[in-house]
DNA sequence: AATATTTAGTTGACAAAAGCAACCAATCGC
DNA sequence: GCGATTGGTTGCTTTTGTCAACTAAATATT
């Protein structure tokens, strides 16, 4: 196939899977929380072991910035910062309890608007539709 | 299929695609046009008789914020405002040659990336990425 | 071991992006 | 004709993000 064909189709494909992502994210915009804000909970959630530098690094925000916000999330009480006994600059940071449930109702929120979106769907096509993200995934990072 | 796994599916897939548009938007970074400025001069590549509310519409934002962008458009002539002789608050926005050439250069821009995104492929690997994309949209765009 | 360099994180100052509300002028509904 | 609505502008404010200078700890260099 050619690449012009595929590039225009791709545009498209990008063009309308924005659209859902938009309906997908719109809920945080109702919460108190920036994207930004969002993503770096995400991540804590998903890094037990998460430091400063690994959100700047895997985030790429600018440390500064980053600083701040886990100020500002430490003062909500929605994380604790352990200094780390290997590297005194360094400390590592956790979810509170209170956290940790934060970003769950965060996901179980995108969830539902997930579940939704496939609400119309039979179970074939649910099923044809993750074969054909998987695929998507698959082809896209060989990288 | 059962909801869970196609929703776990599609959180993946969304997690994963973010960060292929990411390498794709990657460009407009460098560019002196943010965001939303660079989704506006897409629209009015796109909408030849467009308007500042069909702007404030398709991309939801602050109406204020919109004229004020197009005006910047105006100081650096990309773009037009011609009076509209049905409706005397509004204008109609039109692309200059300038404008429409940058637009133009945003689009290559990804194209190219898109282009190197797809360069591992063979010929089947673009087609049926090329089908899962389609897939995708039509199971999506029942709504 | 002493010194230089790099690194993780903080802070202050500032710029860019966006939102809000008041406002003006044209249009619509009646 | 007159009030209500609409498209757009403007001033003001908040939010979001960047940059550079700085501190303290860790690493590298000699």
């Amino acid at each position: 196939m050619g690449d012009q064909l595929t590039i225009a189709c791709i545009r498209e494909f990008n063009r309308s899977y924005t659209i859902v992502q938009g309906l997908l994210d719109r809920k945080f915009m109702d919460t108190v929380f920036s994207v930004t804000e969002t993503r770096m909970l995400y991540e804590l959630y998903s890094l037990p072991h998460c430091t400063a530098k690994l959100l700047v690094e895997t985030l790429r925000i600018d440390k500064g910035y980053v600083s701040r916000i886990l100020k500002k999330f430490e003062r909500n009480k929605l994380i604790e910062k352990a200094a780390s006994s290997q590297d005194k600059r360094t400390y590592e940071i956790r979810l509170t309890p209170v956290g940790g449930n934060l970003v769950a109702d965060l996901i179980n929120n995108t969830n539902e608007r997930i579940a939704e979106l496939i609400a119309p769907l039979s179970s074939n096509e649910k099923e044809e539709l993750c074969e054909a993200m998987n695929r998507i995934r698959n082809l896209l990072e060989k990288e």
